[in-house]
DNA sequence: GTCTATATGGAGATAGAC
DNA sequence: GTCTATCTCCATATAGAC
């Protein structure tokens, strides 16, 4: 770098610019939550953060890195909950468990998550090749198994779940279709729905016996 | 029809037909469960079946009707299932849906379960349209709904559950991505996985408090 | 840095020979 | 009825003016 001093005026248009990456990348999470990746366009994209394609372009190289970007970030929000869950020293593993999984699904039914999809996409196997992206990743998912193992220990997760099933079943409440489903009956709102997955999902990893 | 009876040659005909269809539609099931709707290409579907696009064209109209063809047959599969159950007049109703989701589940890790994706895509779109999917999609929601009314009767479903909440949990066990995530670690059969699921899943249905 | 206009490639669908 | 070759559209990505 020539200057790494970051004048005002440097500082002022670097804002400027994070506040039209936020519009991007809230547009992204709303239309690869609702459309998926594969049937997301970018002309949509950029019709709705408000700006041209063309810039849209100059702020990220691909489609690809886009949603490689949107992915990274919620994992990076998400990491950041678990931090401030785990300073909670008096909280029980599992309502730690319990509060993450909550969180994910209320950014999910909010349109906030960029839920990839389960399928071999080509997004998919990008990821798995992003470091960034894996790596927090890992971190993540080293943090939750930490306290699965905490929550079998104590008898509020059944000990007969492999410790990888019970990690898979938290992602998977992220993108689970029951959310969108009975969300569009409009009988519920957003809080009781959550409640409901919430409660059929742990009362079901406490009380099962295999 | 000029001639509404079958002469053997025409019925000959018609098997090989059937055969080629047959091909196609284990095809798009495999690549509708692996890639998704957006992501298949009718060049995948004839490859795997062994003929040319244009003979794929000319067996089906379009892409969308292909695909609906294959949501429509599994639903009419599945409606079979739950025929045969019904007749199992002794079998406890949460027993008959434990083996109907049981079902769903082989099918889908067998890449067999066409799912089209939750998220709004233009297949859907075109499915809510289409008479003779929403009239089984109906049928089965009904046959399912009478199961769960007599599963919460008899306490094998929690009552506190509205019956739509129980009714979406269940279809969403045929696009679990638990099932995948699993199955691709590779230390657990088919079977084993299937259990895992089925035991959490009617296990919190059974005890969950609200 | 942002836009309009355009290049490029891929996938759905079809023409026409056999 | 099946194939090869082709049409056409649309979405990703870029060129070039301002």
């Amino acid at each position: 770098m020539t200057n790494p001093v970051q004048t005002p005026k440097s500082l002022v248009k670097a804002k400027l610019v994070q506040v039209k990456i936020d519009a991007v990348m809230a547009a992204t999470n709303l239309l690869l939550a609702s459309r998926g990746y594969e049937a997301m366009t970018m002309d949509e994209v950029a019709l709705q953060a408000g700006l041209s394609k063309a810039s849209l372009y100059n702020l990220f190289d691909s489609k690809e890195s886009l949603a490689g970007e949107a992915m990274i970030q919620v994992l990076r929000i998400g990491l950041e909950e678990v931090n401030r869950l785990r300073d909670m020293a008096d909280l029980p593993a599992v309502q730690k468990l319990r509060r993450i999984t909550a969180w994910a699904m209320r950014t999910k039914i909010e349109g906030k998550m960029p839920s990839l999809p389960a399928q071999n996409s080509n997004l998919s196997e990008a990821l798995k090749a992003n470091e960034d992206y894996m790596a927090r990743l890992f971190e993540l998912s080293m943090k939750l198994g930490i306290w699965v193992g905490e929550a079998q220990q104590n008898g509020d997760i059944a000990a007969s779940f492999p410790s990888e099933f019970v990690l898979y079943n938290l992602y998977a409440r992220a993108c689970d279709p029951v959310l969108e489903a009975l969300k569009s009956e409009g009988n519920y709102s957003n809080d009781e729905i959550v409640n409901l997955i919430l409660e059929l999902h742990f009362a079901g990893m406490r009380t099962a016996r295999l």
